[in-house]
DNA sequence: AACTGGGTCAACCGCAATAAA
DNA sequence: TTTTATTGCGGTTGACCCAGT
């Protein structure tokens, strides 16, 4: 341990870096790897220390950064993942592909502290700020997220064991995209290690699945409830031990709409889904739900496409909310089906009894 | 034209974790 | 096991730019 000496010794160049320096030290990087950053710079002709040699490849020169405008994508997974991760920018960036912890700090400080807190959202909290006086529910939100940031914390902590056992050095190649691994028991605590409440088990079922979406669905426009729950699986393929991830693309504050978990009864062929609507906060600015339940015995999609997005295969979202879908849907139709919001925006709840009423089969060998 | 204040972002600093001796 | 060297991380700084006065 201990401070290094090299940034103190004198007669070393501080400051914004200069093309020439760049092309020395790029040029140096290509033909011998970057091996010692503390030895590199004498052997690559620079007057700078190892630490800022680095830091300069890392956050500039690499050839694997996106640099540029965030996508509003890339913008509601740094909220998502910031809600569950709190400050740590460099996990933050090893799910955003391309993008530097620097660059994802920079954004979170000058852009997105300041859209949250206009919201009225605590941008550390990532609650709204008018309810300092939590209620039990919200209470039980707080867990839920700190739930989850256990299994993400467990989750990172498996990963990085994975790479350190790698053969690869990572130094200078990009960590193993997460998507791309497929032995998902890899990244998981052993199921004995969890925390009992930790015990939600989502079993996925390939081949194909047919779901009769149903539930009960209850807003502040008007109530439905549908009629009996039913969804059928294929035999059972491969188990995923993650806890579920509740984000969804397009969703304005998905992280925080969204709470809630997934879970296999022992015994039972059916998914139970809890979705739990955060209140005082409105979905696409559309339609506001407050302090009301969703509960699914569906897979419900935006906590599904968590799954498939980071762990096997590209998202697959089967709402039964969406007014767009709605109209696309045959009685039987078949999958995937992309990006359906969840906001039951421009719909009315006679759609939703009309899509409720259906058959949706999605083939999932279609998903490659 | 000069000044000021705010926004942005590359780079630095100090500390902690990890590896090596 | 202890000490030392190196790397990685997150907070912070300061140079630069731009708009407003």
């Amino acid at each position: 341990m201990g401070k290094s000496p090299c940034c103190a010794k004198m007669g070393l160049k501080k400051g914004t870096w200069t093309p020439e320096e760049d092309q020395k030290l790029l040029s140096y990087i290509e033909r011998h790897g970057h091996g010692s950053w503390r030895a590199l710079p004498a052997k690559a002709g620079l007057q700078r220390c190892g630490k800022s040699c680095r830091l300069r490849w890392l956050n500039y020169l690499r050839p694997d950064i996106k640099r540029g405008k965030f996508s509003l994508q890339e913008e509601q997974r740094i909220i998502q993942l910031h809600a569950l991760l709190g400050n740590r920018w460099s996990a933050i960036a090893t799910h955003l592909p391309m993008r530097t912890d620097n660059e994802i700090k920079n954004y979170w400080n000058t852009h997105l502290k300041k859209k949250l807190t206009k919201m009225g959202i605590d941008p550390t909290t990532h609650k709204p700020k008018i309810n300092a006086l939590i209620g039990s529910s919200q209470q039980k939100d707080t867990a839920n997220l700190s739930h989850m940031a256990q299994w993400e914390n467990a989750r990172l902590e498996a990963e990085s064991r994975l790479v350190r056992e790698s053969k690869f050095t990572i130094s200078t190649t990009p960590q193993v995209p997460f998507n791309k691994v497929t032995d998902i028991s890899l990244l998981a605590p052993p199921l004995e290690q969890m925390v009992p409440p930790c015990l939600d088990i989502l079993k996925v079922w390939q081949g194909t699945w047919t779901t009769k979406t149903t539930g009960i669905f209850t807003s502040n426009i008007g109530s439905l409830q549908s009629p009996n729950s039913t969804l059928h699986f294929s035999d059972n393929i491969f188990t995923l031990s993650r806890n579920a991830y509740c984000f969804g693309e397009n969703l304005q504050f998905p992280a925080l709409n969204y709470e809630g978990g997934i879970t296999k009864e022992n015994g039972q062929n059916n998914l139970k889904c809890l979705v739990k609507q955060n209140p005082d906060l409105q979905l696409e600015g559309e339609t506001t739900i407050l302090d009301n339940t969703v509960q699914f015995s569906d897979i419900e999609s935006p906590i599904f496409a968590a799954y498939v997005e980071e762990c096997l295969r590209p998202p697959i979202f089967v709402d039964g909310f969406s007014n767009a879908d709605t109209n696309n849907l045959n009685n039987t139709s078949t999958g995937p089906f992309h990006d359906l919001d969840h906001s039951n925006s421009g719909g009315d709840l006679e759609d939703n009894r009309k899509y409720w009423n259906n058959t949706v089969t999605v083939d999932k060998s279609t998903l490659g």
